[in-house]
DNA sequence: AAAATGAGTGCATATATACGCACTTATGCA
DNA sequence: TGCATAAGTGCGTATATATGCACTCATTTT
């Protein structure tokens, strides 16, 4: 493998859906009722939000792929949670991603 | 402190302005050049780029501001090079943040 | 001093993303 | 079966950000 094929593999590592959903004022919102209130239908979320429920419903979605919320069916309800064990590995993979260019030499 | 505002501290240590930084592929390429050559100067950066100088410039300055490169003049070139004990410690306060949150019983 | 070079700014444009309204779909209940 | 409620989609609009060109400013070189 080149120096460069292991800087590329290794800056792969950093989860961009990851980081684009954390870089968004209204989904830390989202997550901070979350965590507060515990898992929470899509409704009982946007009440505490001046965006529509539209808008709230498709940053879960966001959230969900990137790994930060998890989703489950009740009835015609949709339950979100913060889903804490991937939040944290997924943050950890990046302080893993630097950790190893530094190792790299770069600086 | 009421439990809210024990959250809103909580997770407004997550630095937005890091993971804006992260979450453009143009500037993870950057990253990836300056881990490869090194501590480099605006033009050498930019011949290795399809964008326009001026638009690594304006990238250069995000990740600066972000706390991801450091920068020093020489003469009239200007040498950015990746802040790797920055970085990391802006990733570790991700963590940690997460761990935060955890421990405060939301799922 | 004049020319050349490196970096950054002003500004117009392109693209991406957030937003809200209206509508559809699915589920539960009277 | 008819109606209400929950969630999500289609689509047009607003806002944010990325982009490139022309230009300026600073520094070096001849």
């Amino acid at each position: 493998m080149t120096p460069i094929e292991a800087i590329e593999n290794t800056l792969a590592q950093i989860d961009s859906d990851f980081v684009k959903a954390l870089a968004e004022p209204v989904r830390i919102e989202i997550l901070k009722f979350l965590i507060l209130a515990g898992p929470s239908d899509v409704n009982s979320l946007a009440d505490k939000m001046p965006q529509d429920r539209s808008v709230i419903s498709r940053h879960l979605v966001i959230m969900k792929s990137a790994g930060i919320l998890s989703m489950r069916k009740e009835g015609r309800h949709v339950i979100y949670s913060v889903d804490g064990d991937s939040a944290l590995q997924k943050s950890e993979q990046i302080v893993d991603t630097i950790k190893q260019c530094l190792k790299m030499g770069c600086c």
